[in-house]
DNA sequence: CTAGTTATGTACGCTGGCGAACACAGCGAC
DNA sequence: GTCGCTGTGTTCGCCAGCGTACATAACTAG
């Protein structure tokens, strides 16, 4: 099965190729559903297939002793899982979970391969640049983790993830957030509470809205500023009416 | 000024390629030192030249607000900074600095990039290798800052640090330490005198000397052996009589 | 309607690490 | 020697977030 070409420009890394590259992948490329909590890839398992989401957000996480999980990245339509295999590791690290429900389009891995050793083309300078902007989202996250408190950093999750669904509502439960910031239920309980107090956000079982996207970018850290701006250098991602961060802080 | 082979086989990333690719690399390397606190890397700014470390170690550093500065990776004999160079960022977002001093085979940005338009070899795959790794080690790197004490992190940085120094006794204040880890100098204090009484490490003003490494690594979080292995996979670091991790944990 | 399940609210005591401060010890410069 | 600087030891109160537990609200299946 496979896809348009507007549907494909939906995801960053494929909307920086050329018509004529993109053309030869789209046969090799499937629309699939992503479902909340299905595993794209699993640590120390070869991928099976590499995802270029349209819609939807997509969590990595490293799972440390005792199912203890942290997440260390998130994945949106501005780049794709399976990076790894661009990069030539025989399996990877980390494990890539369906966390806001959305669309992907799918290669097989060894399709994917197969298109990398055609050309070294704008194919491998999207890849190349997304990695980069991969590498400041990691490094950010681990500063972001060691330093920030909880409400920033779940103020920061729920801007990402909004830009990535391009939406103020979606689906997120408390537990689901509470694992990705790797801290109790009960203060994800608290700090939800807060900012819908501040009227930033409104919640229901299950469901978040985000009601004062300014106001909620006052609470998050910098932490959103530097990985969206990071993100957009890299992937060239347009929408600038979305775009919160004023001054280039850090 | 050049350097020859076997110096320039001591730093992983150019010990993976081929006699001829190496010598075409040879005339364009020279030698220089590392001294602690060097800043080879400043965010926002172009990077000047790229270096390969055959001693010592380099920090990546993100700054957050005010100073604040978080640890997110090290660098030594098994790698390269300027790494975004090669992913083709404008500007870094991460500082590189010199934490342990040692050498290093430095090669202007320029010639770099030339090196790299040349053909699609073994550097390229090289140092996609080597980004994989750093991939790894940076993810974990966010989930250790997350949930690890900092007892068993130091332990982790003293570890990985010998490694690339490949000597057990190097030059490390407390307050270095300390900022490496984000955490306050009198911490440090109380975990060096910690592992000091436990027999793992000796340490004098600003010198510090591993005693028993199987009981430092007994203090450390499984980061240590995680991080290592997948630089050795990826770069082929041999060495195994170094190697302190026996089952594959995870 | 009822029962069961899931999502959220909340409370209690605990602790690792923080911020700040001060004391002392080793070492170099004079 | 002694002065000053830098590196280390140590203490005090404090607090964000933890682990645990239990209560309630909302939705779902029968």
């Amino acid at each position: 099965m496979t896809t348009d070409g507007p549907t494909a420009r939906r995801n960053a890394v494929l909307a920086g190729l050329t018509d004529a590259e993109l053309a030869g992948l789209l046969p090799h490329l499937e629309e699939v559903p992503l479902p909340r909590g299905q595993v794209l890839i699993e640590p120390g398992r070869p991928v099976g297939s590499v995802h270029f989401p349209t819609v939807g957000v997509v969590s990595l996480v490293h799972e440390l002793e005792r199912g203890d999980v942290v997440e260390i990245a998130t994945v949106g339509r501005e780049g794709m899982t399976g990076l790894s295999v661009f990069l030539g590791a025989a399996e990877p690290y980390e494990r890539a979970i369906v966390q806001i429900s959305g669309h992907a389009l799918r290669m097989t891995t060894g399709e994917f391969q197969q298109q990398l050793t055609i050309v070294d083309g704008p194919l491998q300078a999207s890849l190349r640049r997304y990695t980069q902007a991969m590498f400041t989202q990691l490094g950010r996250n681990a500063a972001c983790n060691r330093v920030h408190r909880v409400q920033q950093r779940a103020a920061r999750w729920l801007l990402l993830s909004a830009d990535r669904m391009q939406s103020n509502t979606f689906d997120l439960t408390q537990e689901f957030l509470a694992q990705m910031l790797a801290v109790r239920r009960a203060s994800v309980s608290q700090v939800a509470q807060a900012l819908a107090d501040a009227g930033c956000i409104s919640y229901t079982r299950g469901s978040i809205t985000i009601l004062d996207e300014e106001k909620l970018h006052a609470h998050a850290c910098q932490c959103y500023d530097v990985i969206t701006r990071a993100t957009e250098q890299a992937m060239s991602l347009g929408d600038p009416a979305r775009s919160r961060h004023g001054s280039p802080a850090r």
